[in-house]
RNA sequence: GGGCGCGUAGCUCAGUUGGUUAGAGCGCCAUCUUCACACGGUGGAGGUCCGCAGUUCGAAUCUGCGCGCGCCCACCA
């Protein structure tokens, strides 16, 4: 057994353990007869993407279920897989073609498609060798991609099928586009924000009243050229009269109508809006409402057209906004302007204002909406927190109620590509989506592929993650009995941040109602049982700095994880991320927040050393082995208490899981070790250890304690826990901890009172005193600056009943107060500073003059404390409906602190009373 | 405009069916290098639980109003 460094070296330990952990397919997650299932499926990472804080926390949190699972005796898997995340690795392998003065188009499809895969064979897969060092219990002999042959096929297949069920259609809408990326986007990939603008007012001259004008207010005058209409409410009286007439629009000149419509708001701007069909959702439907034609004035690329652009053509949008400004003021139809902050959405990607564009497009309407929100309402699918269940089901209602339907195909070539042939020579704008011989869609593609064309555009990439929970095991082929998918599915926990409820979990839950089972209109309760993805969603706050800003790297303040793995370990980082993050807020990150998890792994390896140092470690390898050694023993007080309170943290580690308190789960251990365990259990005891009589039986306890304590510890820091598991005996010949069975609360109690009989129930509230005596101790010691002499001695007045609590307590009490001698004594001593505690009052010896006057202020202050408790307590009491209605219990608790109180506050009269007069 | 949430010690947060005299970590002050650990021990200072009103025997906790802050959704150009 080698002996234990003095402090933790994390790095000397972590990768040994997982290369031990893989090689040994500690991980590996299959079917077990007889044990229940527990599958997490990661959410996939970008394949080009870098480990973040973000990912340290999510995974940690995953990691711990799904150890946690494991120890429960479940058949856990954990899945991993990168998703190929469309416009974002398509943009990066398109800015290296662009050093090299290259564009896409230059390649061609095909071989542009070559360079990307070849860039992902580079840099694809980084961040799972990132989580690794994280210590990820991934099944990684599965590592999925989502580009894969096997999942592409399932992506193809949904396509299909849900063009056949009648939920996609092609058509000519207004989209948003992303003129840097050159694509449209669904509306949860646009970001609305505010920026700074300018409202212009202007006029349009009267085409029937020549030298009269209306005036009309824009934010986007470079949109002019593509006005059709000047439009103003049916009711309102100053435009009515002009309704039916004309204007002139400035450029290029033409005469446009002025229409009536209910979508214009009178009291917005001069309540006259000029309709631009093209490039705004209202004014298209504006338009189709009124006949109107319909002029785009823009480029894919952003800039002003040729055709229609009039004097701005082939200028860039917001240098052909100033210049149509300039063009109105020197034509004298610029009436005013005034600064202007209005919402813009922004491509989440490019990070620049998409474009409504009018563009062909597939569109989905989502199926199963309603029983997606049902499954929630019934508690299938359970949200932690619960609050997120609102987000949910609110975004669920807004998708139903306005029937917004997702913007599905992407006009980009790293993707899937939409399974969707047209017969060549047909006319593309007049297709007949239901004949056959003009349209193909299946995921082989036509007998006779020379006579078709496939849909250029590739599909949106959450529209294949979305199958995740399913296509990862094999569907559309996969589901028979006895597959792993059968098994598996629906998975258990899914981890993830609340910022894709929308975009992935929701369409998930969608996803697999709709495909888990067969067609089927409308769902019951037992097919949504069986068919949604996952059971419960834990969501996460958001990694902040310390200041709450966002991590970005334009502001430097997102700390490299690899490097907070070298200096906190991972064990350290795991246990420091989950520790400070509240449940269900933003968590503000700063090294010193999570130093507290290194510190933590360096006082367990300690607890470890002391224990090793102590004795030689004996046979451990199994619960039984080591409360064997308990056999007969005679336990102290200590041991009860220690062993109850060994008890009680399993029950509230169990707890914390079950109601998915991840931030009460670090807390509870931390207490129990650090407090009860290390400051009070092991100091108290180690005067037994001394004495080879006492010193198995402690050892016993110990070794009891810290393998419970390691298997609840092990899912938040599984790498500490393996190495003290090994190294204080409690592994099996070349076994993990991962393998072991944790014993339950009960099972744990069970195990103890049968060798030990039963745990001393009112060991707590003795321990509890000798702890406040011995802390008063101290406290005194320290006020008067003998806090590092031990010969020190204490005079101690008690009742009989103390004194045989205080005399079967005294060794601990002279050395964890670090005290020569106690002496009873019947009176009170003379001028002697005192301390007044449960089991008696105690007086410390200082064997000189005391200040008068300072322990008069002391004593008096303490005496104040005590007057508010009694008439407190006294106040409560006197209340007949207190009395009557409150709990028994509170009602005797109350009973028994006033008088406790009133006793401490007569002694300390008494003590008062007894210092000579200070002068 | 609609929705969600937050306000407790200097900082970050616990406090889950209302029940003793409100807690933790960090920071701060003092003290100790005592044979597990200075990544440590010990002691201490520090709070009108945002405000007001209400319900109740009893409110940090429940209700209403107000103030302050954050986030999400949304087609007022």
């Amino acid at each position: 057994m080698p002996t234990l460094e003095k402090a933790y070296d994390a790095r000397a330990v972590e990768d040994r353990w997982y290369a031990r952990w893989e090689s040994h397919g500690a991980f590996r997650g299959k079917i077990e007869a007889g044990k229940d299932p527990y599958c997490v499926m990661i959410p996939p990472p970008n394949v080009t993407g870098m480990l973040h804080m973000g990912h340290i926390l999510n995974n940690t949190l995953q990691d711990i279920f799904v150890r946690r699972a494991r120890l429960e005796g479940k058949a856990a898997l954990w899945f991993p897989g990168t998703d190929h995340a469309g416009i974002a690795t398509q943009t990066r392998v398109e800015r290296k073609l662009r050093e090299s003065g290259r564009t896409r188009h230059d390649l061609g499809r095909e071989a542009f498609l070559e360079e990307v895969w070849q860039w992902k064979e580079e840099h694809g897969g980084i961040i799972l060798n990132q989580l690794r060092k994280l210590g990820a219990s991934c099944d990684w002999e599965r590592t999925s991609f989502t580009l894969d042959a096997g999942y592409s096929r399932a992506v193809l297949t949904a396509f299909v099928h849900l063009f056949k069920r009648g939920y996609l259609y092609r058509g000519l809408r207004m989209s948003n586009w992303c003129p840097v990326s050159q694509t449209a986007l669904s509306n949860e990939e646009v970001i609305m924000k505010p920026q700074k603008g300018t409202f212009y007012k202007m006029r349009y001259e009267i085409v029937e009243r020549p030298g009269e004008y209306l005036q009309i207010s824009t934010t986007r005058p470079e949109t002019i050229m593509g006005d059709v209409a000047v439009a103003v409410h049916p009711e309102d009286e100053r435009y009515r009269d002009l309704v039916g007439l004309h204007v002139w629009r400035p450029f290029p000149r033409a005469s446009i109508p002025i229409i009536a419509d209910e979508a214009v708001q009178r009291d917005f701007g001069t309540g006259a809006l000029k309709v631009t069909p093209a490039h705004d959702q209202v004014d298209f439907e504006i338009g189709k409402r009124h006949d109107l034609p319909i002029v785009d004035v823009l480029n894919p690329d952003g800039t002003i057209n040729q055709e229609c652009g009039g004097p701005f053509g082939g200028m860039e949008r917001f240098a052909a906004r100033k210049a149509a400004a300039k063009l109105l003021e020197e034509q004298g139809n610029l009436v005013e302007t005034q600064p202007y902050e209005n919402m813009v959405g922004y491509s989440e990607r490019a990070d620049v204002p998409v474009e409504p564009r009018l563009t062909m497009q597939w569109w989905l309407r989502y199926p199963k909406v309603e029983e997606a929100k049902r499954a929630v309402l019934d508690g299938q699918l359970r949200f932690h927190p619960k609050r997120w269940e609102k987000t949910y089901l609110h975004w669920l209602e807004t998708m139903e109620r306005d029937q917004i339907d997702w913007c599905v195909s992407r006009q980009l070539w790293w993707g899937h590509r939409i399974p969707v042939w047209y017969r060549r020579g047909i006319n593309r704008e007049e297709l007949d989506f239901s004949d056959p011989d003009q349209v193909h869609v299946s995921v082989e593609g036509p007998p006779d592929p020379e006579n078709w064309e496939q849909d250029s555009d590739v599909l949106d990439t959450w529209a294949s993650s979305w199958l995740w929970p399913f296509a990862n095991f094999g569907w559309p082929d996969a589901g028979a009995e006895g597959s792993e998918l059968r098994y598996f599915y629906p998975t258990s926990t899914l981890v993830t941040g609340f910022d894709i409820i929308f975009l992935w979990v929701a369409r998930m839950v969608i996803a697999g109602l709709e495909f888990m089972g067969e067609e089927k209109e409308k769902l019951d309760a037992d097919d949504i049982e069986r068919r949604i993805p996952f059971r419960d969603v834990y969501i996460t706050g958001l990694i902040r700095d310390a200041k709450g800003r966002k991590m970005s790297k334009s502001l430097g303040n997102s700390p490299d994880p690899l490097d907070l793995i070298g200096r906190f370990g991972a064990d350290g980082l795991r246990f420091g991320i989950v520790n400070i993050a509240p449940s269900g807020q933003d968590i503000l990150f700063s090294e010193d927040r999570i130093e507290v998890g290194r510190h933590f792994c360096n006082k367990l390896w300690n607890a470890a050393r002391f224990r090793q140092m102590n004795g030689e470690v004996l046979e451990n390898s199994s619960m039984e082995s080591v409360t064997g050694r308990l056999a007969g023993a005679s336990l102290t007080v200590y041991d009860h208490w220690i062993l109850s309170r060994l008890v009680a943290v399993t029950a509230e580690v169990e707890r914390c899981f079950k109601r998915f308190e991840m931030h009460a789960y670090p807390h509870a251990l931390y207490e129990f070790f650090w407090s009860d365990y290390c400051d009070w259990y092991v100091e108290a005891s180690k005067s037994r250890l001394k004495d080879e009589g006492t010193r198995g039986v402690v050892l016993a306890v110990q070794d009891l304690v810290m393998r419970q304590f390691l298997l609840l510890l092990q899912p938040i820091t599984p790498f500490i826990a393996d190495e003290l598991w090994t190294s204080l005996g409690y592994a099996r010949e070349d076994g993990f901890l991962n393998d072991e069975a944790i014993p339950t609360a009960d099972q744990l109690k069970e195990a103890i009172e049968k060798v030990a009989g039963p745990l001393n129930g009112a060991a707590a509230e003795e321990v509890a005193g000798v702890q406040e005596l011995i802390s008063r101790m101290r406290a005194m010691k320290a006020e008067y600056a003998v806090a590092s002499r031990r010969d020190v001695s204490f005079f101690v007045l008690a009742d009989a009943t103390c004194r045989r609590v205080l005399s079967q307590h005294e060794e601990t009490i002279l050395s964890l107060a670090q005290v020569g001698a106690l002496e009873y004594v019947d009176i009170r001593p003379d001028s002697m500073p005192a301390a007044v505690t449960g089991l008696g009052t105690v007086f410390l010896d200082v064997a000189k003059a005391i200040d008068v006057g300072a322990e008069r202020e002391r004593l008096g202050k303490e005496l104040i404390k005590l007057e508010k408790g009694i008439q407190a307590g006294q106040a409560k009491l006197s209340n007949p409906r207190f009395v009557e209605s409150a709990p028994d219990a509170v009602v005797s608790g109350a009973r028994d602190q006033l008088a406790a109180t009133r006793a401490k506050y007569d002694e300390i009269r008494k003590l008062l009373a007894s210092l000579p007069p200070s002068d």
